[in-house]
DNA sequence: GTTAGCACTCACCTATAATGAGTGCTAATC
DNA sequence: GATTAGCACTCATTATAGGTGAGTGCTAAC
């Protein structure tokens, strides 16, 4: 969709409509504007103003005699256009954070962090996914004997994300052999990739173990199951009952299908998915989203990357009626903090 | 509390208001009683038992000429005395158990899935938390070469449940002096309690290793902390969002409250605990909750255990109008089917 | 001990009127 | 030609008042 240039005056309206409407709520009129902002203009031209951005499908009237409300399309061009990120006002994100700072000894958990205070700040919702991995590199994989006929399948994976499964193996096989075969797993199959494990490998660690192939099976099969497995995501959740202090969801219905979304993990990953792929900061306004319960919502993703490697991806969900200025500017805050913090936590512990 | 003996006419009263309650949320009249259950009273003579109900705290009214709601007191003498368990409705439990039934692969799994049905079929918030362990001896441990400088340690719990932590260890450790110090730990180790590692069998570690003892404690330390870990819950929750389709909290406030509730884990592993304590089944309402936020709210939980090994426990808030039948007669019908299905669960794989 | 009858209470519903924020349009002004 | 002041009109919202009915407590009769 492109969208015809606006002239500025028209766009100062818009502005100052939206940045009411945002906060009030309420249909706003034109002798508001002229009031509380300072475009030098009276209510009557405002009124001629609002006449035109309506026709262009900016904003829209409740009722034929009530104020004016933004339109997806208002606030989409808000959102492009109007914002003005301001960062400055975050510190208390800072104080916080230097609070968790020392408790902090995962990678994920820094996102995690972040997204409760993102959630206390906004009164929106908040999400963070990660992936449990994206490099599935293997960098290290042992089988860990438990008792006769089970161990322990443990694989370490590019970014030191471990997975582990319990596999029953053959009642036969005497504790030090899975010694030796797990040293001879850890040797062939490090440095693969997840999807590299060929037969040819298998192969390969059958002739060197002198052991029969339907032994050995099991381990492999347990080392792929963890590196499946490695595909998902992890969903952290905050603050869903906050939408509740928003009036657009005083209406129970309504409360309760976006609730509804909010907690369908599918669901969520999904949307926070698509970010990931555009890449950086994403808003989708109401219509905008693919699913009709959260049509009146909007949500703002943001993906963070280092040296290309993808971190997590935060998002805000709220009524389309959002703070998108806190929002996006919360969003863009913890992005410099990440690149300020994480370079040497990565090469760190 | 004792509570005194009440008349039988009294009773089968009592628990037809209770029932209509239940089912109506309207405040119950004298009329409504006469007509739809059958005691062969006139609504006079309710009339009169109802005003009796009142005085001994059983029951309340809104306002002066409104019907009887129950009290807490009320709903207690009917959790108490007057339910009658059904099973027999619950098959629909079992066609969609026996969908689940191949996928299962994880102990905890199956009162995941429980805990999914029965949000489902009472339209109330469920719960289900597991210790991550309870009997922390230690199967099985294994310290796993990551890469110079670096290695995974692993420790397999008494109910196979696998901790891991990565540790720092001296640079100057070779990979083989790694598989060895590995066999050590694991031999000395192994059948521990978690609070059974003495210094004592940390001598005997570096002694028989022939290792600097800073050079063995970061594992030591990492072991332990696998441990301390594994005293951790597992918190899972289902149809958080079904509490709004109640009429008690379509006022947003009490919905807000309610939901912060759900949502906050720590409380919920708390109300949760309480129950593992008391073993068994346990009731609470209203009032009897220790928070106020679900002062109007009831908590039904069950503590699982097969040959004293705690399952697991399984919890269902809702209003305090709750259909208590349903909700217990469900938690009774998963304890028979638990017995019943996990005990070949728990010697299989 | 039980029941029928009756006056009384009080939430809830409905209709109507009053209020006021906001508009569109027209004519005057810069 | 763009801007503004003035005015009639619209319509959601709020307040008020009367009517309705479910339910009670009490008394007297069975």
């Amino acid at each position: 969709m492109s969208y015809e240039e606006l002239a500025p005056r028209k766009m100062r309206i818009l502005k100052a409509i939206v940045d009411d409407y945002i906060q009030s709520m309420e249909p706003v009129g034109s002798r508001t504007i002229a009031k509380k902002y300072e475009v030098g203009l009276s209510s009557a031209t405002i009124r001629n103003e609002m006449a035109d951005l309506e026709d262009m499908g900016y904003l829209s009237q409740p009722y034929s005699s009530a104020g004016r409300v933004p339109s997806d399309k208002g606030y989409r061009i808000y959102v492009d256009h109007l914002i003005e990120i301001d960062e400055s006002k975050f510190s208390e994100y800072n104080r916080l954070l230097n609070y968790y700072e020392q408790r902090i000894n995962e990678l994920g958990q820094i996102i995690k962090v972040m997204t409760k205070l993102i959630s206390k700040a906004t009164q929106y919702t908040s999400f963070s996914m990660k992936y449990k991995t994206r490099s599935s590199i293997i960098k290290a994989c042992q089988v860990v004997p438990i008792e006769k006929g089970r161990a322990l399948v443990v694989v370490v994976l590019g970014n030191d994300l471990v997975r582990n499964k319990i596999v029953n193996i053959d009642y036969s096989i005497e504790l030090d052999t899975i010694v030796r075969l797990s040293n001879i797993l850890d040797r062939k199959l490090s440095g693969c990739r997840a999807e590299g494990i060929s037969v040819i490998i298998v192969n390969e660690i059958v002739k060197e173990s002198c052991m029969d192939r339907h032994l050995i099976l099991p381990l492999v099969d347990g080392i792929i199951d963890c590196l499946q497995h490695a595909e998902e995501v992890e969903l952290y959740t905050e603050g869903a009952s906050n939408l509740l202090m928003h009036p657009e969801f005083f209406d129970v219905n309504r409360a309760k299908a976006v609730l509804e979304v909010v907690h369908d993990t599918d669901i969520v990953v999904q949307l926070l998915k698509k970010s990931a792929e555009a890449g950086g900061l994403m808003v989708r306004i109401g219509q905008e989203n693919d699913f009709d319960e959260i049509s009146d919502c909007s949500i703002v993703t943001a993906t963070y990357r280092i040296n290309d490697v993808e971190l997590g991806t935060i998002g805000v969900l709220g009524p389309t009626r959002m703070d998108y200025q806190k929002v996006i500017s919360s969003l863009e805050y913890i992005r410099k903090k990440l690149n300020q913090d994480m370079p040497h936590r990565l090469e760190g512990s």
